[in-house]
DNA sequence: GGCATACGAGTGAGCGCTCACTCACGGCTA
DNA sequence: TAGCCGTGAGTGAGCGCTCACTCGTATGCC
């Protein structure tokens, strides 16, 4: 209750606050100190906006989504294969912007507590479907105008591109990039792979 | 300190706690009483042979590490590609064994948690080089005696190949398998595509 | 006796959340 | 215009609880 009355600049300043905390000290970690500390209000001042910590953290998960795919959906290329591996670049490799990086390291974090959370569940359910439907789109599309290859199942290429996606970001975030340093060589092969054969 | 002197019994029974514990409640819900209850030890007999919270976790994670060595190691096919399937089988879709998903579970709590934890980076790095270098071996193999494509490269598709295992692991376990049901054929496929082209 | 092993019973710090209260401001009346 | 009031927004202090970790003691074995 309350969350639909919160102003929205408030919930968008809170859902930065939860962002950075959450980056910046992981989910175990969080308080609502932290939170209060990285907004401008007080404890008691999110407190008068929500009714618990997790609600703040599902603010942000809704505002989290709403970035994603508006970046997702500004890809501008037009040929199927072209988007995809913009997709693909940004999915994998696209770590320089900060407030991109720590929405990756948040979700990283909810979504190794979900199973545990039921509250987060749906929310991320809803972020990550999202994700993968776009990519679902492109690849469908491919497949209807013959770009890859008519054996490709595209939600489940989908679905699969996005848990690579989703476990090369915790490679990168937990353990250095060293890694996963030679990850794009290989996307970039699994792609080649999905084209028609020309012939 | 200390925890080279633990005896090796010991150490199982509390390594098998934590992921008991890791498992059920989380990291961020993970207490000392709750690995105590699930050894048959008390909370203070904990702290007689380890000195602090971490240094259990990490005797999980060294005992988990030999565990899913000994797993891949036992992999018994002698062609490469038999091989590589039965890896990723494994990776991707075996999860009767409940030490084995306690394991999956507790390894994506920590891995989350990496970032904010340095004790954790070293152990964890380790544990998922072991599993690259498995599967970057079945790999070189495959290429020196032909069976995959001479272009591959080896530790790179081993890195991205655990990469999608461990996102397609925090799908299943933190969303349901809704979203991860079609991976396997996705995998399948992708395997198809690393063989030699016959000609 | 002395050492290794173990426990019950704490302890202080930190946590989520509540409560009593303040403040700025917009509308109403005279 | 001046004065009053209602209300949304915000706060500092602190309560009740949980947590990681400690201490004094007890048991078995040489």
């Amino acid at each position: 209750m309350g969350e639909e009355s919160v102003p929205s600049d408030t919930k968008a300043a809170v859902a930065g606050a939860v962002r950075q905390a959450l980056a910046e000290h992981g989910y175990a970690r969080l308080t609502t100190a932290k939170i209060a500390a990285e907004s401008e209000l007080s404890e008691a001042g999110l407190y008068y906006h929500y009714d618990s910590k997790d609600e703040m953290v599902v603010a942000f998960l809704e505002t989290a989504a709403g970035f994603l795919r508006r970046e997702l959906d500004a890809l501008d290329a037009e040929d199927p294969e072209t988007r995809l591996r913009q997709a693909c670049d940004h999915l994998f490799t696209d770590r320089a912007d900060t407030e991109r990086r720590g929405v990756d390291v948040a979700v990283m974090e909810l979504l190794a507590h979900a199973p545990h959370n039921e509250t987060l569940q749906e929310p991320l359910l809803a972020l990550e479907g999202d994700t993968i439907d776009a990519l679902t789109e492109i690849l469908e599309d491919g497949v209807t105008d013959g770009t890859f290859d008519e054996s490709v199942d595209p939600r489940a290429t989908a679905a699969f591109l996005v848990a690579a996606a989703d476990g090369a970001t915790g490679f990168y975030l937990s353990l250095g990039m060293d890694v996963g340093e030679s990850l794009p060589d290989a996307v970039g092969r699994y792609v080649d792979s999905l084209l028609a054969t020309a012939d």
